[in-house]
DNA sequence: ATAAATAACGAAATCGATTGCATAAAGATT
DNA sequence: AATCTTTATGCAATCGATTTCGTTATTTAT
């Protein structure tokens, strides 16, 4: 759909004779040890800062190395050590806000640990993620964050990193009974004070935009809902709540279309992402119906559209950098540690509600604070 | 911001036996070569599929690996062959919707192809970026795909790749004078264009979001908008180039804020990123200019808030993705034939217009063609 | 002053896969 | 039958850093 043909150029400027001469000698410790007359045991030690070294020596030796240009072979330490300082990462797509936040602060603090991150997405294809779990396993990574493809209900690939003593930290979309570290925000809480937050507005029907219920996030999400709207004694009816298979924006539009077509259409709509929220504001005005006060809409994540979307997305935030540092963080601890997996420790994050016009019937919000921050 | 504490818990589960005992001894080629009664070579070759070796003992080898779970280590693969079958990444932030989609590019292509992907980002920082090509030049990536930070001026740290022959491909934001791989757009046209098209629609004084005049990017931008001025006539003026220095939302608001204070106001923008441009239209919006009709407006980037604001933001889409997947294909490419890099070759892809409501003065477009794809 | 302890460094094995060279056996050639 | 190929496989070095186990000096203790 976007971008058109290739123009391949080529320009051709001088050649540099180097080039075709070799590749520049890379130096290695044997080649410090002949300078210096050292044997490579001790190069290696010195240049790890080992205590059997003397002071004297290492600072001649480390001198020497800077002055020789010497980069270390992390691959030959990683095949001698039998682990290679990366840390693997496994997500449905990067190309999504949460995602992409989230892979930031892997990103971030792991290399601030001198570890190297590698992505590998599923798009949410079980094959996928089974070949990339492969790929990566083979790749002897330190350790694993994953967040399910959508299509996964099996976890049995996980299981080779567990043999290994591999740690898995899970984030966000995450498996049921199987022993690894969990990140995660307290989903139930968050679809309960959002639909919460929807009946204190005054609405009385509440549909929900339900993504697929074998995910964790998704079904606790949906029993917030449900228990919010039961404890206020409102009812919790089949028909409110749209079963969406991937929260789409054209899926929105028609679960949007579906529902305000019913003789007793809701004034309420809490969906499970933004994207099918910003759909049903966007056609619900189209087909002038008034939000908030006829349809108060909240949505899920805080992705840069909610804020732009008129009237502003009321959603609720997700600490997607905090919760890939947190995820980096735990396999960083449990290498240095040499924990063992046989355990699952839970690390549960806040959300919080973010209220901006799409939910707010009482007082207005400043028009000053309807565009906060910076998408 | 976001985000509040953390609640961390702690489940204990059964305890395997199993992890207090020892990780589970990985197969390795000579652990087939005892079991079969061959040497490791032949195991070797067995597995790669090498000509040398008869189908009959090649089947027998392949069934016995998968038999005993053999898993490759490529870390002693990759000492061997000296390069690890990795392509590395810098670019400045991931979580933009236009480099998540390039990563998402480049993993796509490399993944298919057997490769890892290493990411790392300088968050528009030299140092950083100083830092992260030394990371990824220690982990032997087999080539590099760089966009620059925002900060970088000087290109030095770039030369040891070159140096050990790893191909250099830089992607969008590109060095000049720099021997490498270039994949980029046709900014210089796509700042004519959209300034033409701004023209065409009866703009007179157009202002323009200028970025970093020091990235080509930016730079080309500009000269295509101030050519197409030119050519049709108009003045170029310096009061209605802003320069800004990240193009974020603030900026944004602050140069619309001036920009409409003049005695003598723009009647058009063309910004170098859809951020400043919806900034613009929100500000605008809020303070009664009526946009196409008094203030018209075109972004950059086509990112999923262009088609979310309302009015929908008209903007030049960016292939991404397969900028991506074109800059992994130079890699591999390069990788196969082994070329030298005393080369540029320049791969230059086609932008599109698109055309929203923000600068859509004439006809109408149809509302159903107003939110198309899904963001 | 002599045994014991310590400091500083080296030799060599190791991690696991790859590959140039050698070799043995089988087949082809004249 | 002797020579030459071809086919199929093994030997051993190699990639570069790490680490165990020694081996020397040198210092401390008795």
């Amino acid at each position: 759909m976007q971008q058109g043909g290739v123009l391949p150029l080529i320009f051709f400027k001088k050649r540099r004779y180097l080039f075709y001469m070799s590749k520049k000698k890379e130096i290695t410790i044997y080649d410090i040890a002949k300078q210096l007359n050292y044997s490579p045991s001790t190069i290696s030690r010195a240049l790890n800062n080992h205590s059997s070294i003397s002071k004297k020596t290492i600072s001649t030796i480390q001198n020497a190395a800077k002055e020789l240009g010497y980069r270390p072979n992390s691959i030959a330490a990683s095949l001698r050590n039998s682990k290679s300082n990366t840390i693997g990462i496994m997500i449905a797509r990067i190309n999504r806000p949460f995602i992409a936040s989230l892979i930031s602060g892997v990103e971030e603090r792991a290399r601030k640990a001198g570890y190297n991150v590698i992505i590998s997405q599923s798009n949410d294809n079980y094959e996928n993620e089974l070949n990339n779990a492969k790929a990566l396993y083979d790749s002897r990574i330190t350790g694993l964050i994953a967040s399910l493809a959508m299509e996964t209900k099996d976890y049995a690939h996980f299981q080779q990193f567990v043999d290994q003593g591999i740690p898995i930290v899970f984030v966000d979309r995450v498996p049921q009974g199987f022993n690894s570290y969990l990140v995660v925000i307290d989903n139930y809480a968050a679809g309960y004070r959002a639909t919460k937050h929807l009946i204190e507005q005054g609405c009385k029907r509440i549909a929900h935009f339900a993504g697929a219920q074998h995910l964790n996030v998704y079904q606790e999400r949906r029993k917030g809902y449900e228990d919010a709207l039961r404890e206020c004694g409102l009812p919790v009816e089949e028909e409110l709540i749209v079963r969406f298979k991937t929260l789409s924006f054209e899926e929105g539009k028609k679960a949007t279309k579906k529902l305000l077509k019913m003789k007793n259409p809701p004034d309420g709509i809490f969906s499970a992402n933004d994207t099918a929220a910003v759909s049903a504001i966007i056609y619900a005005k189209k087909h002038g119906v008034r939000i908030p006060e006829e349809l108060a809409i909240i949505g899920f994540n805080d992705d840069p559209i909610a804020s732009i979307v008129d009237p502003g997305l009321s959603t609720v935030t997700h600490p997607a950098t905090k919760m890939g540092k947190i995820s980096a963080q735990r396999i960083l601890e449990h290498t240095e540690k040499e924990k063992d997996q046989s355990i699952t420790e839970v690390t549960i994050l806040n959300t919080e509600l973010i209220i901006r016009e799409s939910s707010q019937r009482s007082k207005n919000l400043t028009l000053e604070a309807k565009h906060t921050g910076q998408p």
